[in-house]
DNA sequence: GCTGTTTTGCACCGATAAATGCAAAACCTG
DNA sequence: CAGGTTTTGCATTTATCGGTGCAAAACAGC
């Protein structure tokens, strides 16, 4: 019936949001675009719309991979200190890798002029919510099980692991050390006593 | 014997700083420079060389605003725990004001393409290096003074703390209420026992 | 007031950005 | 193989970027 296409459109995705985890929005271009996902721009522009189209759903798909797969632990059944722990050891961990030296494309994206937009600003927010609600979601937990004294606030902790998981990223693409964010993660596990 | 300037160099650097920490390097364009310190371009690049050096002496500028000014406690004789305290009492604080929501000049620039500029680069990790440093030094001082144990891993304290500074001035330009800063400083003080 | 020197204002350059117009290409249905 | 429909490739448009050439402007010394 007509003229078929020539790319899958989960793996465009996919290939545009590693380009703009890459660079950022300002930096990558339409022909960088062109380049990671093989499509011609009238191509790009007819299935997603414009730049900033594409920008917000490689936003979208960051902070599904990341709360969905990063966090997953802290959201098991009957998940505690050590699965925070564990989401922290895993960090630690992706900051030492090649893809993990690009940092979190959100916390990149909150420090670039884009992010006064208001739908970006909209994902930026949700996506700290949605870690800090995991978090939260743990420490409750663990308190219940006792791992945590009663006097403990949850909400304040919940508040503070986010900033580990942020600094952690950002440092990571600033180029430490890794023992730096083996660090921080292990401090970090002091506050909980 | 020649037309005389226009403009106070000092006055003109402070400018070019606030525009470069509103927007970072390559969305302030020349003409925003222009306007920020009511300079024109020429008597810019006669002034500082080109954009990258304007953008070399705002690092430099804000690096040591920063280590100079609010990191000063911890380099006072005998800093020691209430002195740490104080430095991120103050980094909440500010998170809140206007200036302190555009968030940290070098930290923003980490993720931006110029990070890899070798110049850049330097200037990046001088900052994370400095403040490591004075927080170590602070951190050991406290240990002989018997507030800290003897078994406490100042070297790692000192990057967990580095990490604290980092992470609040990224989620200040997120946005975020500014009681989570205060929430972020108060746990982490908890590593230290 | 003339000379020499520096600063300034303005126009301009080549490069590149995002986005679009349009027609050829490539398929399925009949 | 012809008709209809969508996708694709290419050229183009408009705007802005960093940087520069050049001459007028604005002073100090003589």
């Amino acid at each position: 019936m007509a003229r078929p296409r020539k790319f899958e459109t989960d793996e465009a995705r996919a290939n545009v949001l590693q380009a703009f985890w890459r660079s950022g929005y300002e930096s990558t271009s339409l022909s960088v675009l062109e380049a990671a996902t093989g499509m011609g721009r009238r191509s790009l522009y007819n299935a997603f719309g414009d730049k900033h189209a594409m920008f917000l759903h490689a936003l979208a798909d960051f902070r599904r991979s990341v709360v969905e797969g990063n966090m997953r632990p802290l959201k098991e059944p009957g998940a505690g200190v050590a699965e925070i722990r564990a989401v922290l050891d895993g960090l630690a961990a992706v900051g030492a890798t090649p893809l993990g030296k690009l940092g979190c494309l959100i916390c990149n994206t909150a420090r670039e002029t884009i992010a006064s937009n208001t739908e970006v600003a909209r994902e930026v927010a949700l996506y700290f919510q949605q870690i800090e609600t995991a978090m939260q979601g743990a420490l409750d937990n663990a308190q219940q099980c006792g791992e945590l004294s009663a006097e403990s606030d949850t909400a304040s902790l919940a508040h503070f692991f986010l900033g580990c998981v942020v600094s952690m990223s950002v440092l990571a693409k600033a180029g430490v050390q890794p023992a730096v964010l083996a660090n921080i993660r292990d401090e970090a596990m002091k506050a909980l006593p």
